[in-house]
DNA sequence: TGTACATCAGTGAACGCGCGTTCACTGATGTAC
DNA sequence: TGTACATCAGTGAACGCGCGTTCACTGATGTAC
C-alpha cells in the first residue's frame, strides 16, 4: 500500500477538495491494483489522510465507489458525444461512436469493469443508472438519425440497444478473454466488429416473417449488394 | 445459511461422492444467494459435513469455484452443439448456436456472470481455458461450415469471435443492465440480435477498402437485397 | 473364521488477518462583538 | 484592534465480524494373515 505524505489540511471551506482527491486516488487504486485493492485504508492512505476521514465526504464505501463510477460515465458520454459530432453523414457517424465507445472500453479496461461488470448490489443505484442513461441517449439519438435517413427501420430504442449490446460484447469479451485466439491486427478487428454491427441491424430492420434456410440464396444475393455499395462510394469519389 | 442434516459417512472408496455433491451445493448457494454467499463455510454447512473437509477435495476455495466453473462450460458446450445439430442449413445452424448460447445465459445470469464476468484472478485458469475453449470451438466449426457455403468471407476463427462477441454483449448486457428500456418481446429482440450478428457478418465480410458515408444509396440497396431474399424463401416454400 | 492393522473419510478448535465502521476527541480558523 | 466562540476538517484507537486455512486428532472399515 502506498502510504503519501500527510496531506495538509484543508482550509476552512475548502473541506470538498478531499472529496475530489479521495475521487482520483481510488481511481488510480482500482487502475493499478484491481478492485480488491480498493479499501477504504488504502485509499485514504494514499491521499494521505486517517480513515475516518472519508466518511467525512461518502455515507460509506458503496457511495466512494459509486461516484468512481459516474465520472467513468461521464467521461465516456463526452467521447461518444464527440466523436459522433465528426460526420455529418447519420450512419457514419453512429460507426464512429462505436469505434469511440470500444476504444474507451479497451483504453480504460478496470474502469469499464467497473462500469458494466459489477456484481448487482442491492441499494442505491439510481444515479449510475442516470449516467448510463444519458451514455445510452446518445446512441439513441444516433439510431434515430439512421431511421430518419432511411437506413435503419423500427425503434430507435431498441435498436440502440442492440448496437450498444454488439459493441459492448466486443470490449467486454476482449478483456474477459485476453487468452482467445484474438487477430493480431486488434484495430480492423473493431472496425469490423462495428461494420458488422451496422450493416447487420441496417439488413436486419428490414426482414420480416420466420427465418428461412437460406445458404444457397445468400452469397450472390450478398455479393451484389457489396458491388452497389462499392460503386456508389466510387461514385461519390469522382468529382461532381 | 442453510445447514444440512450431517451428513453420513461416505463408504470407503467412495469419498469422490462428496466432491460432486460440494459441486452441486456451491453452484446452488451461488444461484441462490449470489457469488458473495459461496464461502466455504456456507458449502461445507449445506452439504452437511465439516468446513475443512473441503479441503478433501479442493486444494483451496479457488479451485472449488473453477471447478463450478468448469462443470458449467461443459453444459452450454453440450447445449450449443445440440442446438446446430438440428438443421443443416450452415447459416441457420449458426442462428441456432446462437440463440441457444444467448437463451442458457438468460436461463442461468448467475453462472453466465461466473464463466464471462469474474475477476481476473491470477493463477491456474488453465483448464476453464481449455473449456471455454471446446466451447468456441463449436462456434469456429459453424463458421467454418458458412465459409465453405459461401455465405462468410474470411478467416472461421475471427469471424467467430465476432459472433461470440454479439451474442455475448447481447446476454452480458441485459444481465447487467435489467434497468435499461428493454422491449416487451425479449425473444423478438434475442432473435433480431442474432440476425442481425450473422447478416452483419455476412455483409461485412464482403466489405472492402475504408468505409464511407452511404446513408444515401443504403436504404435503396437494402430494401433491393431484403426483396430477393424473401423471394427465394418463397419460392422454396413451393411445392417442385 | 478371527483379529491386527493400515487406510480412508472425515472432525473440532483455533489462528490470524484485514476489513468496514464507530466514537469521542482535537486543534486550527474565520467571525461577531 | 483584541478576544471569545462556533464551526469546520479532520484524528486515534478500537470494535466486531466473517473469512480462508491449518493442525492434531478420531473412528469406521476393508484387507492380509
Amino acid at each position: 500500500m502506498t502510504v503519501a505524505p500527510r496531506r495538509t489540511r484543508a482550509r476552512r471551506g475548502d473541506g470538498e477538495l478531499l472529496r475530489a482527491d479521495l475521487l482520483r486516488v481510488a481511481e488510480q487504486l482500482l487502475v493499478e491494483a484491481g478492485e480488491a485493492a480498493v479499501t477504504l485504508r488504502a485509499v485514504a492512505a494514499r491521499a494521505g489522510v486517517s480513515t475516518p476521514s472519508v466518511y467525512l465526504h461518502f455515507a460509506d464505501k458503496a457511495a466512494l465507489v459509486d461516484a468512481v463510477a459516474l465520472s467513468v460515465w461521464g467521461q465516456l458520454a463526452r467521447l461518444i458525444a464527440t466523436a459522433a459530432a465528426t460526420s455529418p453523414d447519420p450512419f457514419e457517424a453512429l460507426r464512429l461512436r462505436g469505434l469511440a465507445y470500444i476504444r474507451f472500453g479497451l483504453a480504460h479496461p478496470v474502469q469499464y469493469r467497473l462500469l458494466m461488470m459489477r456484481s448487482p448490489v442491492p441499494g442505491a443505484e439510481d444515479a449510475e443508472l442516470a449516467a448510463a442513461s444519458d451514455c445510452f441517449g446518445h446512441v439513441v439519438a444516433g439510431a434515430r438519425a439512421c431511421v430518419d435517413a432511411g437506413v435503419f427501420l423500427g425503434d430507435p430504442t431498441a435498436l440502440a440497444l442492440g448496437l450498444w449490446a454488439a459493441c459492448h460484447g466486443c470490449v467486454s469479451l476482449l478483456i474477459a478473454k485476453p487468452q482467445f485466439p484474438w487477430p493480431a491486427d486488434l484495430d480492423a478487428f473493431i472496425e469490423d466488429t462495428v461494420r458488422m454491427a451496422g450493416m447487420g441491424t441496417a439488413v436486419m430492420s428490414r426482414l420480416v416473417g420466420p427465418p428461412r434456410p437460406v445458404s444457397h440464396v445468400l452469397p450472390g444475393q450478398l455479393d451484389a449488394l457489396a458491388h452497389h455499395l462499392a460503386a456508389a462510394s466510387d461514385q461519390d469519389q469522382e468529382p461532381t
